[in-house]
DNA sequence: CGGCGTTTTGAGAGAGCTCAACATCGGTGG
DNA sequence: CCACCGATGTTGAGCTCTCTCAAAACGCCG
């Protein structure tokens, strides 16, 4: 039935019993969630703020593995392993859901098809990565934006819904507003996309010398 | 144990029973792997050469999903799919590991360490991704280097074996050669890095008025 | 020795970033 | 209802940095 659905987050697809076994945790700005070294005991999702994961090397470099907003889950691979192998800071007030590794684990062993779809989720996720990563690549502004958008309407509609700001946007594409809010505009300007209220239209592209 | 190791390839640790139901097939350039919407019967694995994973909009874009190459394991999300869901094609000659889905998927149901080895492994490529991912914020080629042999060297040694041509880690950084030689040259001329044969030392930082 | 790919350095241009000013929109409170 | 305020959205101008194109040195292997 090829169940396409993002499952962006966990508590969307987590059985009752894993659910029941949560709880929301506060964190204010500047506090630790987890550090490295530590005891793994539970996966997490953030509700609401931020928060970073992050590495230091002895020279004291500050490594951001992972920048978390809402609906990101973290540290999934803790299930697996016995200590975190990096910090968790909020760097603004956040609440996190807090999934202990006992009830996830017995879940995952005792429901096949719990597990199948946890592997399923990650599948997609790696996948999902990857083209982002893959976008990365594309340096001009210009092919970012219009390839995000052809990604993002599906083979099927031309219409891409933006969720949330065009600064988030920006930030999710890797580039500054401001090159956005200039890319958007010369797209525009060239007939190639449509602005909406909360969406963008990929105008369907013409031969130069049609009408 | 903490079992770090990143397990890059599937054929490492699939049991016997996955890797004998499993077979090599040659792909020559040009030639297609599958096809999106084709019915799922593999998930695979490049031993050599190149291959790539594309979607095509209506308007013919080609949006280039990932660059597999060698040890790339490719279309995992296709176990629990019925359908593939972009073209994967190769760019040059190359060999791919099949892996059928029936044999995976019994594996992965009748033994539930084959299945925790395999979620641990896609939770680790969702780690490892999002911190590449997070590298490519950085626009200074300079601190993008830093933290990529920050992170090779890990917190327990200074020293970043360099597998392959530099050529090939440019291309991993996300920046061109010239750009990275350059990059390299500036850090030792300026003591941050020591370069040896077939390897990069990160060089302690030390107090401006040190002697 | 000859050839090919990697490594290296040079010079120039373009594209996105940075800084800055301003418009717009929504919400808040007087 | 209007003034105010903060955040988003928009546009301008200059600068920096990387990319691009080019050329040459180097290393390896047949």
């Amino acid at each position: 039935m090829d169940r396409e659905h993002r499952d962006r987050s966990l508590r969307e697809w987590f059985p009752a019993e894993i659910l029941r076994a949560s709880a929301t945790r506060d964190v204010r700005a500047g506090q630790v969630l987890f550090r490295q070294g530590d005891k793994t005991y539970a996966i997490f999702e953030v509700e609401t703020g931020r928060l970073q994961l992050v590495r230091h090397d002895r020279s004291g470099r500050r490594i951001v593995l992972f920048d978390a907003g809402a609906g990101d889950s973290l540290a999934e691979a803790a299930l697996f392993s016995k200590h975190y192998h990096c910090d968790a800071v909020a760097i603004m007030d956040a609440a996190v859901r807090v999934y202990p590794k006992p009830a996830i684990l017995s879940a995952l062993r005792s429901n096949p098809l719990v597990a199948e779809r946890f592997m399923a989720v990650l599948a997609n996720q790696v996948q999902s990565l990857r083209a982002k990563l893959e976008q990365r690549n594309i340096r001009s502004a210009r092919e970012r934006v219009l390839q995000h958008l052809a990604l993002a309407a599906g083979p099927d509609s031309r219409t891409v819904p933006i969720k949330g700001t065009l600064k988030h946007l920006a930030e999710e594409l890797g580039l500054t507003h401001e090159a956005l809010y200039r890319t958007l505009a010369a797209l525009e300007a060239a007939g190639l996309i449509r602005r909406n209220r909360g969406s963008i239209a990929l105008v369907r592209a013409r031969r130069p010398a049609s009408v």
